[in-house]
Parts: structure tokens; C-alpha cells; sequence
DNA sequence: TTCCTGACGCTCG
DNA sequence: GCGAGCGCCAGGA
């Protein structure tokens, strides 16, 4: 799946421009690393906005292309997953190496 | 337009 | 070192 497409789904969904911004910059974070929510705010532009980006990540209708698990806290934590919880959240950054 | 809520962060005691 | 409070920004009702 290209950029292209991940875009007109996202706006399919209803997505703002920012939703999608803080969406598009999490999936470019590579595979067996984290972001933290403040990075990923940092990213699009709004340092501050990082509590806007926990509810973009709630938001995303492709948690299978769009990997929201690799966000975590920036003191470490995991946060919250709406995929299945922070247990399944956990799970899957083992999974890829990400965390211990 | 205004008010409330939220997958958080930082400071202060 | 730890917990409580306050501040932050975007979205939805």
C-alpha cells in the first residue's frame, strides 16, 4: 500500500489533516523503534499538541499498516492501545524487537 | 461558538 | 523517588 492510498483512506474515514499528519508520521517510524507521543507532535509541526495526538492514534482505521503501538509515553511507558490494550500493545513491540 | 473530554507531560510538594 | 495537580491542543457535541 502507497502513501497515496493511505491518504484517500484516511480522508475516507473522516480524518482531519492533522489526524492524518500525526497518523502518516507514525507509520514512518521504522520497524524495532519507538516514538513518543511528544516526538510525533514535534513532528507535524505542534509540540504541544501531544494529547491531540493520543486521540488521532484512537482514531486510525488501519492499526494493521499504521503500527500506533510503536508510540509510547515519553517516560517509558507503554500508554494506552486501543488495539487490545496495553497488554497487546506490549505483545507486539516484543514482537518486533522493539522493547525487552 | 462554547464547553467538555482525552491512548499525555511537566512541575511541585 | 513518588503522587497529585495543572497545563497543553484538537475534536466532537
Amino acid at each position: 500500500m502507497n502513501r497515496k492510498e493511505m491518504l484517500s483512506i484516511l480522508s475516507e474515514n473522516g480524518l482531519t489533516r492533522f489526524q492524518k499528519d500525526v497518523l502518516m508520521e507514525t507509520l514512518s517510524i521504522p520497524k524495532g523503534k519507538t516514538a513518543t507521543y511528544k516526538e510525533i507532535a514535534a513532528k507535524v509541526g505542534k509540540p504541544g499538541a501531544y494529547r491531540a495526538v493520543g486521540t488521532a492514534l484512537k482514531k486510525n482505521p488501519l492499526p494493521i499498516v499504521i503500527p500506533c503501538h510503536r508510540v509510547i509515553k515519553t517516560n517509558g511507558e507503554l500508554g494506552n492501545y486501543s488495539g487490545g490494550g496495553t497488554k497487546r500493545k506490549k505483545e507486539l513491540l516484543k514482537s518486533e524487537h522493539a522493547i525487552l
